[in-house]
RNA sequence: GGCGCGGUAGCCAAGUGGUAAGGCCAGGGUCUGCAAAACCCUUAUUCGUCGGUUCGAUUCCGACCCGCGCCUCCA
């Protein structure tokens, strides 16, 4: 089965692949820096690390473009509260965010573009559509008009048809529908930022950066284009009426949703006491591999209850994960190598692959891993897995690995050196073979402190990090 | 009201017209000087409710109940 994604367009599950060549043109919607992004956030920018794995699991190339919002009403209100220039707040959370998704091992966009950088581009593309036929001004603000764009309301499924002036509307639903329209370009403010530019002074509307900065990366059209659900309107649908209107062509071919992230069962919001950023979280000594575990197991199409059991119940599966990949590299084997691990370790592999082509089922990936550890795991208590299993075995855990990044440990900084570590085993290794078992275990105590934990297997000793 | 998503074991969560994956928790074991580690086993006659289609439905159809999102620049 080829791969496949529900693409809100359609509202169907599609086979995916890229319009020309061999490389995907994807655009997603980044930050608005305003603030340090927070777990719901980061659900969806975990999703995008995520399909970009996936395409290229399946050979395909890259071009990703994300955007930072680096002009809004919120930056601007909480720049000017704080005396700072809209670089200077923006470039803050600009990199705090940047940060949190190396921390989180996102991969990095082929092109990362900040709105402020391509106000000129804007500014032309409003001039453009203004030759169209598509805007109109008020006040030195432009604004689209909706009813100029037929195609309006195809992603979001929404009929506005029925909204536009005809017999059966009368005046106050017909300025309802103007009402609708939206801003390209915002006259300047008294005490705001603001641009000179070829279609007079002012900044960009919300949505005109992304149909901009996306055909001057990627052309015309996008094979993908992919955000958060609550994205889809009026964001999207907007994108779709600007750029559509500008180029005549397609806007995305694909159009790709994450839904939305709950915390214990109920919507992030401050008041509630339920709001976390990344750093809230490694403040109560949560692992970034615990909260890329868990963001990553839930399918990015269902909604996602974030919860502190929930990261509590991935930390303890990637031990599991991790103990497995630990036994293949510190356990003795037989020589020879066992037929029926060879069958499962290929079955594993090639059902992890499916359920991640399945529009990224990454549940049904996770079994795939899961069960054949378990079977990996009684072969290698009772003996019959071989030496020769080992690398078909460790094959599996790579292929897991390429994709949910979660097995090496984010190592804590002052901790002890792996020669430390290695010093001290070995010390209470002779102390237990002149059965001081009482030092022997002193060191254990120790190193378990110091987050190591040793384990006394019949092969010897092994140690990991907590 | 319109559009969209979902209700599966204590929790998280796959899935199929043919009789319920996986993870966590819990209980029981194995190993061990001991175990706090590791590993194994057990755990839903049942898939929101009520009807219908079918030899057979959790899976298809209808109705209803409940939860969530968007419809006001919130991922």
């Amino acid at each position: 089965m080829p791969l496949r994604f529900y693409n809100t367009l359609t509202l169907q599950v599609e086979p995916f692949s890229p319009a020309s060549d061999n490389t995907v043109k994807m655009y997603t919607c980044g930050p608005t820096v305003y603030d340090f992004a927070h777990i719901g956030n980061f659900r969806t920018f975990v999703f995008y690390d995520l399909l970009r794995r996936v395409l290229s699991l399946n050979g395909f190339r890259l071009n990703h473009v994300m955007n930072i919002t680096d002009v809004d009403d919120k930056i601007i209100r909480n720049a000017v509260a704080q005396g700072k220039s809209l670089k200077d707040y923006t470039d803050i959370y600009t990199q705090a965010f940047l940060d949190d998704c190396a921390t989180l091992r996102l991969q990095r966009p082929e092109t990362i573009a900040r709105a402020t950088d391509h106000i000129d581009g804007m500014a032309k593309a409003i001039h453009t559509l203004e030759a169209h036929g598509n805007t109109y001004s008020s006040d030195g603000s432009v604004y689209f008009r909706i009813s100029t764009f037929p195609g309006y309301g195809k992603l979001s499924h929404n009929d506005f048809s029925g909204m536009v002036a005809g017999a059966r509307v009368d005046v106050d639903t017909y300025e309802k529908n103007d009402a609708r329209d939206f801003a390209l370009w915002k006259s300047p403010k008294p005490g705001e930022p603001f641009w000179d530019t070829e279609i007079g002074p002012g900044r960009p509307g919300w949505h005109i950066e992304c149909s901009v900065m996306a055909r001057e990366f990627l052309g015309d059209t996008l094979d993908i284009h992919a955000g958060g659900i609550d994205l889809v309107f009026p964001h999207h649908e907007n994108e779709i009426a600007q750029s559509e209107a500008l180029t005549g062509q397609i806007f995305s071919r694909f159009w790709l949703h994450s839904e939305f992230l709950l915390v214990e069962g109920q919507k992030m919001s401050k008041s509630l006491g339920n709001f976390y950023t990344l750093r809230d979280l490694f403040a109560k000594g949560i692992a970034p591999e615990q909260i890329r575990y868990l963001l990553a197991s839930v399918p990015y199409r269902k909604s996602l209850n974030f919860t502190f059991d929930g990261l509590k119940s991935a930390a303890t599966a990637i031990d599991r994960l991790r103990n497995f990949q630990l036994r293949l590299n510190t356990d003795k084997f037989q020589e020879g190598s066992a037929e029926r691990l060879e069958t499962l370790a290929a079955r594993a592999q090639t059902d992890f692959r499916a359920s991640l082509d399945d529009d990224l089922n990454t549940a049904e990936a996770l079994a795939a891993v899961f069960e054949f550890i378990r079977e990996a795991n009684i072969a290698l208590d009772s003996g019959e897995f071989k030496a020769g299993n080992v690398a078909s075995a460790k094959a599996v855990l790579d292929s897991f690995d390429s994709f949910f990044d979660v097995l090496k440990p984010t190592v804590a900084e002052g901790g002890l050196s792996d020669m430390e570590i290695e010093k001290l085993v070995a010390e209470r290794t002779a102390a237990k073979k002149s059965r001081d078992f009482k030092r022997s275990d002193e060191i254990r105590a120790e190193l378990l402190e110091k987050g190591v934990i040793l384990e006394d297997t019949k092969d010897g000793v092994r140690w990991k990090r907590k």
